[in-house]
Formats: C-alpha cells, sequence, structure tokens
DNA sequence: ACCTGAACACCGTTCAAGT
DNA sequence: ACCTGAACACCGTTCAAGT
C-alpha cells in the first residue's frame, strides 16, 4: 500500500538514453544481457528519475504512467510491477528532491542551522515547482524525515521541549511550505499578473490596502521570506530565553 | 456560502463571441460571468452549492464534471456554458468557503484581530478538508481579497510598512496555507498511522529525535497551531516596536 | 440564451498470458 | 521474477444540433 514508507534510497543519478542504448555501447561483460536473471530493465530507481525529468520539464499534469512508461520504453502496464500507484510515484519524486536539501555539515548556532537547511527547502521546492501541489500528504519518506530530524534535533538543544518543541518544530515547516506554495501560486504569465492587477485596481474601494501596497507586484519574494522567518525565529527564541530563564529560577 | 454566490454575479452583458474572446484569460475571476435571462433551470450558483456539497461528502479526488452534473440532473456538457473549465469550478469553489472565514466585528487590536481570523481561516479550511489541495493556485477571488485586505490594513494600522509590512502579511498568511496542508497530511486511517510510527520507531537510530518526541502522535494540532502563530506574532511585534523606536529617533 | 448527445482523445489500473 | 497487450471503467472537453 504505502510503498513509499521503504527505504530504499532514490539515488540521483541521471543515466541518459536508458537501457538499450547502454547496452549497445558497454563492452562485453554487459553486452550478452539476455540471460534474464541477471538485471532487470527497469526499476523504482529508473521509474522516479525519469519520472522527475518528466516532472521537471512539463509539469505534473502532463505525467501519466503512459507517458512515463513510454519514455522508459516500456508499456505502461509495465510500471504496475514495480510500483503500487501513480501515487506512489509522486510520493517518490517528492521525497527524491527533498534529498536534495543540504544540511550544514558545522553547526554554526541553532538559528543559523535552521535558516540554512529552511532556505535551502524552499529553494529546491521552488526550483521543482510541481512539489508545491503535492504537500498535503504523509510526510515519511526518508529524505523528510532526515530533514525534520535535523530541524527538531536542532531546536532540542536549543533548549526547547515539550509542546514548544513541537510548535516550533511544526511552525518552521509550515514557513517553507506555506511560502514554497503561495510564491508558486503567483507563477503565472506576466500578462495573466496584468490583468489580475488591474482587476485588483478597479476594486480598490474594496481593497484599499491591497491596492495601495502593491498585493499583486511584490516580487522580492526571497526577501520576504527570510524576513517573516526571522519573525518566527525571534518569537522562538524569546521562548527560548522565557524557558530558560524559568530553569534557572527552578534550579535549587 | 451565499453571500459569495452573490459576490460572482459580477454581471457585465456580453454576447457569446464576446465572452469566448474573453475566455482567454486564464481564471475565472477575470472573466466575465454569463449572464442569465429569463430563468435558466442552471446557474453558476447551483453547480457551485453542488459542487461543494459533492467535494464535503466525497472528497476531491470524487469530483467528476460528470458526476456533478448528474447531480445537478444535467448532462456534463451542459456545465460548460457556465463554466469554462473544471478548474473554474475548483477556484469558484475554494473562494466560496473562504467566505465563511469570519472577520471580527468589534477591533480589540491588531494581534486579537489576526488571532482571530487565521484561527477561523484555519477552521474553515480543516473543515473543507479538500481545500488544502487547492491552495497554489492564483489568490484573486473577492473572499480571499477580503481577507487579505483586512489582514494587511490591520498590519498597517499596526504601524509596519513597506518590506516588513509585506513580510508580515505573507508570513501570516503562509502559516494558515502551511498548518492547514500538513495537517491534513495526517489525516489517515488510525492503521495507518501506527504503521507509521512503527516505522519511525524502527529507525530510531536514524530519527532518534523524532522517536522519542513523537512526531507522529502530536494530536494537539489546535494547541501547536495558536502557539506557533503566537511565535511569529511576537516577532512581528518586535518588528513593529523597533520601527517606532526608530521613528521617534527621527522626529525632529 | 441555454441545453443536448455523440464523439474525441485521453486517463489509471487489472489481468491472463508470455518468458 | 519480470514484462506484455487487451480490456475495463472511467475522464475533460468540443461541437453540431436542437429549443
Amino acid at each position: 500500500m504505502s510503498s513509499a514508507v521503504n527505504e530504499m534510497q532514490i539515488t540521483r543519478n541521471r543515466a541518459k538514453g536508458g537501457r538499450r542504448a547502454d547496452a549497445a555501447a558497454r563492452n562485453v561483460w554487459l553486452k550478452p544481457a539476455p540471460t534474464p536473471r541477471d538485471e532487470p530493465t527497469l526499476n523504482r530507481a529508473r521509474i522516479v528519475d525519469e519520472a522527475l525529468a518528466l516532472l521537471d520539464s512539463e509539469g505534473i499534469e502532463r505525467l501519466t504512467m503512459r507517458r512515463l512508461a513510454e519514455r522508459l520504453g516500456h508499456g505502461s502496464t509495465t510500471l504496475y510491477w514495480h510500483v503500487d500507484t501513480k501515487d506512489d510515484v509522486l510520493d517518490l519524486c517528492l521525497d527524491a528532491i527533498y534529498g536534495e536539501v543540504p544540511l550544514p555539515e558545522h553547526t554554526e548556532g541553532w538559528r543559523g542551522e535552521i535558516t540554512f537547511v529552511l532556505t535551502g527547502w524552499r529553494t529546491v521546492m521552488l526550483r521543482h515547482r510541481w512539489s508545491t501541489a503535492l504537500v498535503g500528504r504523509p510526510m515519511i519518506g526518508p529524505n523528510i524525515l532526515a530533514r525534520m530530524e535535523f530541524l527538531q534535533a536542532s531546536l532540542l538543544r536549543a533548549g526547547l521541549t515539550d509542546a514548544h518543541l513541537a510548535a516550533a518544530t511544526w511552525g518552521l515547516y509550515n514557513h517553507v511550505i506555506g511560502s514554497a506554495v503561495s510564491r508558486a501560486g503567483w507563477h503565472m504569465p506576466a500578462e495573466e499578473r496584468e490583468q489580475a492587477q488591474q482587476h485588483l485596481s478597479a476594486h480598490s474601494d474594496r481593497y484599499p490596502t491591497l491596492a495601495a501596497h502593491g498585493y499583486m507586484l511584490d516580487d522580492d519574494w526571497d526577501g520576504t521570506f527570510t524576513r517573516s522567518l526571522n519573525y518566527l525565529l525571534d518569537g522562538i527564541e524569546a521562548q527560548i530565553e522565557r524557558g530558560a530563564a524559568r530553569g534557572i529560577g527552578r534550579t535549587p
């Protein structure tokens, strides 16, 4: 059912061409391939790699099992040996790109660490814009778990506990997801954006603040993300200090 | 819901040819609605009401144009006189439920106001769980605009300007969206949740913090939302105070 | 102005059958 | 163990034709 749960690490090597081309080009010990038991022509890693290429180049609405299989040189029904459903493919794809989110190597304080991870996280999601349509599914792939683990461990070291630990973890995660999703929502042809802005101006009586302060025209998305992330981190930091003060008060 | 329906009756008398030409605009709100003359058996309000009922009772993957039309007692193709695409129906539905988000009647300070709106907003989205799958589209329906207007106006009165105003507005919006989306992601059969938790415990070497602090088992979602919202508001409040202090310093 | 059925060009998924 | 084609039960949308 939820084969997205399995622990297979998706390796993101883009093998161009596929098996047939490789078999023709490589040398002897791989060439007598007809031995059926050796290596299946298809596997999850190849399926996910090709799905990612398809998603990145054509978008999520163009990913169908038939088109994916065709790119892989198989009939669509073959995919169902390796994967239970199309949703499984999407779950695997989403976790695969989460693997691209870098984790800091040297600790630089919880705030720096967290800012580093979340900034990279958002960048990855906006690089693969289709990913914003896939949030809202259970997040238990190995790559997202590794990043949530890092995030929560960092907050724990910073001094948060219990409900505050959970609130800070989810608050920060929600911030990344929300930022990516809402930013992706504004990704439209410039002409349509013009229309939308006109629409807004035409109703400036109803939306005076939005019309006056450029609801549609804010294009410093990165700055907005960083600034609002800092508000959240400021609030968390204040909580950490409150917690520390109370801890000191309680020590015998 | 019916108020949302009133909102969408922005009528412009147009011949069919003209309407089709304007249909080049991709988003519902940017296209004129067709004008009913006598007493058509079908109209947008009826379509949206029925679509909402269908979404609420059966979920988003069960909403098809054919099933929707059947419930309305028509052939599926009839819908296309009133609406250009299925996506338009979904956009109309999403904005319709945003109309259920209450705005405070008496001002009670920016923090109280904003907490009130955002709490209601999240409640509405979780009441119509399908809505979390529809974020990530341009947000220019009348109901969401009214709420964004309220949010930004409140922050403006609180003393924010320029980039800080934008950052606070988007940060708060992202917080609601992110909370609703990620909470909806955990909405699964208890048995599957058990499996997921087991999976996590089985790899507690890799995810020690998550395993020890109940990543899967946190069920005080409301409390978590409120707490993390307060971190964000604390950070915004600190920014407001910084801005005020600088303003005082600058006054002659 | 509104509604219809037929038709087009697709979908995801199952399954008996092949090797 | 892996792959196949045929087939099922659907989709969203267009369009000539009706009233």
